[in-house]
RNA sequence: GGGAACGUCGUCUAGUUUGGCUAUGAUGCUAGUCUGGGGGGCUAGAGGUCGGAGGUUCGAAUCCUCCCGUUCCCA
């Protein structure tokens, strides 16, 4: 009866399906006209809203400051950086009409937007004085999508933002690019409750152009890594093609230094795989746009009057203490229906106030992510559940943290990295410096190197895909 | 990159094999009523031209062609 509201499937058993499912029913995104593309419904633009303006709160603080870019890049600018362009070329939008006339020179939908920002910041950039500059973008970005497509973790269109910036040497330039990452990880443990694993990308794997990439990765629960986050060292690559110069303290033109680094909603499909269960979305606290949701329970007349009553005070009460929170007054609902739509939809808190709770001056409180009730004095209330979401929260992510390391394997051989691989972990080994031997890998098990930790440095094992002595212990995954 | 499945009221769907009456049922929606601590009951009502375009035919949701979109599985 009526069951096929909920997801209809399990998530240890069908994983994608699941996944789709739980994003189309909780009512986060839906599928738009024209193939690849979604659209974010309020919940889920509202859990984007929250990342951004966490974000913006970090970058502003940190001297960033936001500009706006147009969509559209001509084909002249997009080129000029051959690798960079090469890697993004198969998918790139064209525009050529406007109206029924050709356009002369075809515009691409941009896929990122290096060469935009760089053409412009070489005419805004004169002298050491005017550096660094720091500027980030919250924008789209467009890619033809040939593979399948998923919502938030695979769509020809998504939402995110690209930081650009420029620097007078290396060395402030590469500090930016840690000093983002580690903003990057604070912001995804800290709002999302999602660990994650930083470190580089291989030089196969890094982003086309840039010198060096930083990578945040989190494992999924169907074994693949999901890269969260990327941070790149751009060095000089494109400060020389786009004539990106200053002249410095001694009136010397230099070429400078530059970095860029985007996170994109894709963050938010994370959240929904590490976090969500069986019953639908599971949401963490301080991104999730009802944090609170007030049930009312009644028999009669006189006991829907009082207890709306309360239900109002406490809600007026939570909002004064800035807690997102709702009643949900809908007349024509059972409590058992209500309680089993905002599970699904993920909120974290639900509060239960019928007429047994307020004889005993008390209240129900029951969380999502443990599915754990119990009963609350009515006094001290809003202290209380600003402590609970707090501790959902942490529970949250010390439980994704555990998930993360019982998941992390060790192994010294190619046939125990098989083994490992099947079980959908994230496997550390060591292999040498041929490049040959990492293609090979992913050729034959279609697992890559995901992330090159800090301490990953290892020349006193084997290889384990040819037996030479090895040069560093990456962690290996299949990606998304 | 390869393979498979699918598209019919908001949603899930019957009907397609073998073309033929007013396109089936449930759920949801609207109104009323009784209800209400884990997806309520009853009564009444509204809602679809069958993903789109073309074709075959006296007649197409059903057959053919092309297009659009979605899902799943394997590199």
């Amino acid at each position: 009866m009526g069951k096929e509201i909920g997801v209809t499937v399990k998530k240890s058993e069908d994983f994608s399906e699941w996944y789709t499912q739980t994003v189309i029913k909780s009512e986060l995104a839906d599928y738009a006209p024209v193939k690849g593309l979604i659209v974010l419904r309020p919940d889920g633009y509202s859990i984007w809203e929250s990342l951004k303006s966490s974000l913006d709160k970090k970058f502003a603080a940190t001297g960033h400051r936001n500009g706006f870019l147009p969509t559209l890049i001509p084909e002249s600018l997009l080129t000029k950086e051959k690798d960079h362009f090469a890697g993004f070329n198969p998918e790139v939008f064209w525009v050529t009409k406007s109206g029924d006339g050709e356009l002369g020179d075809r515009l691409a939908l941009r896929p990122t937007s290096e060469t935009l920002a760089y053409t412009l910041f070489a005419k805004w950039i004169r002298s050491w004085r005017d550096l660094p500059l720091k500027i980030n973008f919250w924008n789209t970005a467009l890619r033809a999508e040939i593979k399948a497509t998923k919502p938030f973790l695979r769509t020809s269109e998504f939402l995110w933002q690209e930081g650009h910036t420029v620097h007078v040497n290396s060395e402030e330039a590469e500090k930016e690019v840690t000093d983002i990452l580690e903003l990057y990880k604070k912001t995804v443990e800290e709002e999302l409750a999602i660990p994650v694993i930083t470190g580089k990308k291989s030089e196969k794997e890094k982003f086309v152009g840039a010198v060096y990439t930083f990578t945040m990765e989190a494992l999924m629960p169907d074994g693949k890594a999901l890269q969260m986050g990327t941070s790149h060292f751009l060095g000089q690559n494109f400060s020389k093609p786009f004539e990106l110069k200053y002249a410095d303290k001694d009136n010397v033109e230099s070429y400078a230094w530059q970095t860029s680094w985007g996170v994109s909603w894709r963050l938010i499909g994370g959240m929904i795989m590490i976090h969500g269960d069986d019953r639908g979305l599971v949401l963490p606290p301080r991104v999730a746009p009802i944090q609170v949701i007030i049930i009312p329970i009644y028999y009669s007349d006189e006991d829907k009057e009082k207890i709306g009553k309360i239900s109002k005070e406490i809600e007026e009460k939570l909002k004064d203490a800035e807690i997102r929170v709702q009643v949900d007054n809908r007349e024509q609902l059972t409590p058992g229906f209500k309680f089993n739509e905002w599970e699904m939809k993920g909120i974290p808190l639900r509060i239960e106030i019928g007429p047994k709770d307020l004889e005993k001056n008390q209240v129900t409180f029951a969380r999502r992510h443990n599915r754990q009730k119990d009963d609350q004095e009515i006094t001290g209330l809003v202290e209380r559940v600003v402590s609970e979401l707090d501790k959902i929260h942490n529970d949250m992510f010390s439980d994704a943290k555990k998930i993360l390391q019982e998941r992390t394997s060790e192994v010294d051989t190619y046939d125990e990295f098989k083994t490992e691989l099947e079980k959908g972990r994230l496997i550390k080994a060591p292999i040498c410096n041929n490049p040959e031997c990492e293609e090979g890998i992913k050729e034959e098990t279609s697992a890559d190197v995901r992330v090159i930790t800090s301490d990953a440095e290892d020349t006193s094992s084997k290889c384990i895909k040819c037996s030479d002595q090895s040069s560093m212990r990456p962690l290996f995954a299949r990606g998304y």
